[in-house]
DNA sequence: TTTAAATGATACCATATTAGTATCATTTGT
DNA sequence: ACAAATGATACTAATATGGTATCATTTAAA
């Protein structure tokens, strides 16, 4: 059972490797070489990204792709929202005949209190503490 | 993206099921009319269940199934562990272009972490944690 | 001692999700 | 005009999940 899935994963991996890329154009041809991610599988990948808003992108001859935001404004759960969707447990444990009232579940509070715990410690992992680390080698 | 998937979710609710029937044993069939359940699925749910300890189980006519641990015993991070497999993150977000040094790496062990704080979290809520639940309403 | 009612074990099928590919349209520098 | 890039989208393949079928084994009771 994994909180990560594969897009995710070749997207942190992407973005990562652009922020080391100070503000350098980068095709999808360029990033396929060093992360060896198969290219169309990448590309849709970067779409994706630049469809919500973590890169900029330029068409034509000599485009390409470049952060358009700062790597300590790039959320780690932010990026599991676009890939994988809203982060929940579960609704409902139970049916009706074992736990009739919704509202005043105890169960379905902690629940939702460890998902709320979950997604802000997520959010603590930025795209910068990636970097931060590479530094320290 | 959920962390709890329908097998689980049938065995928490089986379980609660049986809790409040206490001790009595009981067969599939009686679980499959209060739960709503497909017969043969939740007969493999209760066989693994039996499996892992969680319940015990006796063959031939009249036979059937009984809590095999006290409902504080029954957490819900162990659940997971038999129908989901262990959770985890992800092993390792960069490959060895990006973040060579795997065991200095301290985004692994920022998501250990997270991990781990997870799993303590999830082992809090156990069977009886339910059943609580249930007396008050 | 036969039989019916239960679980044990396991193989199978159906559907959904995930991973990956292919293709055509659009943009843009040369 | 043309080639090189992304935009959009439809398609295919592989895997995981959800669910079924079947036969073997055990056991209480007629
Ligand atoms: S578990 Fe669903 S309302 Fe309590
Ligand atoms: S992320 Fe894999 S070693 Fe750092």
């Amino acid at each position: 059972m994994s909180l990560i899935n594969r897009d995710t994963d070749y997207a942190i991996k992407a973005l990562c490797f652009m922020a080391k890329q100070n503000k350098e154009k980068l095709k999808v041809s360029d990033l396929t070489r060093a992360l060896k991610i198969p290219y169309p599988f990448l590309r849709k990948i970067l779409q994706a990204l630049h469809k919500h808003g973590f890169l900029a992108a330029s068409k034509g001859k000599g485009g390409g792709f470049i952060l358009a935001r700062s790597p300590r404004r790039i959320f780690l759960n932010d990026l599991i929202l676009v890939f994988q969707g809203p982060l929940k447990l579960n609704n409902c444990f139970l049916n009706k005949k074992i736990c009739p009232d919704v509202n005043s579940c105890l169960l379905r509070r902690k629940i939702s209190d460890i998902e709320k715990r979950l997604k802000s410690e997520l959010s603590l992992l930025t795209l910068d503490s990636l970097m931060i680390n590479q530094e320290r080698r």
